[in-house]
DNA sequence: TGACAGCATGTTTACGTAAACATGACGGCG
DNA sequence: CGCCGTCATGTTTACGTAAACATGCTGTCA
């Protein structure tokens, strides 16, 4: 009870059991204890059960690392992200890591925190010395287009939220259809045109929504109003809120995601504008909260955990197949949920 | 351009480049090659250019499986969760992936779907097998002391949001003072009692801001109301909201998070109760939203990235020391941050 | 009855790396 | 002038596993 776990009293390095001991115990070869580790055939029932007492009694657990490098691989799969923090960005992951643990796979995650070419550059040469099968790139990828920064050779990848779609397998949601309901919504309501606080500009999937805002505007000929640049923060949303807010002849505004719109409720609020009734506001993402904003967030639906489904189909694929799976992207349809922060504008 | 990487023509299993493979191409032994790549002295310049040069050549990544195997360990920390989709685990989760790697360790995730006792078993389980130094579990540890779930013997743990210091090193957020803190503040505006709406009752942080939430009323001498069960929700918050509003006689509210003080704000908004003048609501965590609320969040900050950060100390110290760190709790502190959503009494 | 199939188990080897030890060349100093 | 230390580099070995091949025993059928 009070054993550090080794059995050498005084032991100085815990020496982790191996075949080789079990196989001792057991009064067998390695190899027979290999075959029972395995669950291969062709071992006597009395055999394997002297096996598995021995394991049992020495703690034996299987060293990844010599099996990985008998095997040529590790059943891991890394994922490189430049945060956390977005809603989007940890449900993807939880969605990858769940799917890749069903497929036996676990997840190795490669953080970078300033996205500086030598950090990301960096990330992948960690990676190239990490012990993964492949690659999965939460980021924008055209970060690593400056022809410096090359992919490990060999190593599978498939990368979400980036236009790289002809070099390598995308996948994502379909960024582009979800701001077209949102701003077609605004404007089937009657509003006559649609405001738009965007997302970083570094960030591909707040281009695609502020393209296609600009596109459906144009498709409907209406007048397109300058864009206001967000940074996917609810404050950055609220100091957009107090510019709209200001000459009061914005009656419906798209913002690039929920935290956002959050601002902008908050300044609407603020400067005495009542949403939906003078302004109407419909965010991107549908965070579980945006049911409880006041008032409750008209917004699309993103499916997180679908992306990173497919992530984990395609990077497994691209693993079984042996070869680098071919480009293309692969979109994950959205769908506008609408709630209570929109409405036909006053008269 | 289109070849698979593999120099082979029709390579059916491509190879990966090993050290021999370098070493050949650069006329040198493969000990020599190893120097080169592990920065060692005692290799003379024109030598190591050489050495270098093939490596370009070949595109060649140590094996990190050879590596581990050699060493007898992994650089690798393995994380057990729950769910990434609380604010707390996923932000926690960021800082302890980054302070790992510039501990030059990675981070494997393995996530637990749903916490029956047999998915964390074969999480454990799993864990043993798969290539990690040490564990961080974040997640209620009494789901493992039912006897029948054993932690690998040898792998170092250390513990969030758990009461288990008596076994492990825990390292947590100062739920208690936290929440003292959160209730005192109430009671020093001036209310009489302060209701609560809970977290699970699984978790252990939501025990704990429970415990001293009644307590600081206890020692005020004030009636201590009835519980509200929440789930860490919005929604659940928004139900105990609706139930709060009903007779009126609560004028003060301490949510165990801030999505749940959110769904709180939107029932008494939606019930005509303002907030603060009518009833004050004070929220835990300070998600980055809670100041974009309406009105904007009191509510106890909590330092997640300093949880994650001390959390990889404890472990790498485990790792280095040896032997298994000793048990004992490591609490980081919390701070009320005072915004608009409480207030005096009306009288 | 002998030859051989089938089966349980053992032995050899290779995976890629790096520590430990070995070699050999060169130079300085007694 | 020869011995030895130093330094660059090569050779051997071990890490733990599992495939491939080898062994030896049992039972069956011609």
């Amino acid at each position: 009870m009070e054993r550090g776990g080794s059995g050498v009293p005084g032991g100085r390095r815990k020496q982790r059991v191996s075949m080789a001991d079990v196989a001792k115990l057991a009064g067998v070869s390695s190899q027979t204890v290999s075959r029972v580790s395995n669950g291969h055939p062709g071992v006597i029932s009395s055999t394997r059960e002297q096996v598995l007492a021995a394991m049992r009694e020495l703690g034996y657990r299987p060293n990844s690392a010599a099996r990985a490098l008998r095997y040529g691989q590790f059943n891991t799969i890394g994922v490189i992200l430049f945060s956390l923090s977005s809603t989007g960005n940890s449900r993807t992951v939880e969605a990858i890591a769940t799917h890749a643990a069903a497929e036996g796979y676990a997840i190795t995650l490669i953080p970078i925190d300033v996205p500086t070419q030598d950090n990301v550059l960096g990330a992948f040469t960690r990676m190239g010395e990490l012990a993964v099968d492949a690659v999965i790139v939460i980021m924008e990828i055209h970060l690593l287009d400056t022809g410096t920064v090359q992919l490990p050779p060999g190593v599978h990848v498939v990368v979400v939220d980036s236009d790289a779609g002809d070099r390598y397998s995308v996948v994502d949601t379909d960024q582009a259809d979800g701001a077209r309901q949102a701003v077609r919504h605004l404007l089937d309501l009657g509003h006559r045109t649609v405001w738009h606080v965007t997302g970083p500009q570094a960030s591909f999937a707040g281009q695609r929504r502020a393209h296609a805002w600009r596109a459906v505007l144009r498709e409907a000929g209406r007048p397109v109003p300058p864009a206001l640049y967000g940074d996917w923060s609810a404050e950055s949303g609220y100091a957009a809120g107090l510019v709209l807010a200001d000459p009061p002849d914005c009656t419906a505004v798209f913002a690039a995601n929920d935290q956002m719109a959050l601002g902008l409720l908050r300044a609407f609020h603020e400067r005495g504008l009542s949403v939906p009734y003078d302004v109407s506001v419909v965010g991107f993402d549908d965070i579980p909260d945006a049911a409880f904003f006041v008032p409750p967030l008209t917004t699309v639906h993103q499916d997180f955990a679908e992306v990173g489904h497919r992530c984990v189909q395609k990077v497994l694929e691209q693993i079984r197949a042996g070869g680098g799976g071919q480009p293309g992207t692969d979109l994950v349809p959205t769908r506008l949920v609408v709630r209570g922060s929109t409405a036909a504008p006053r008269c």
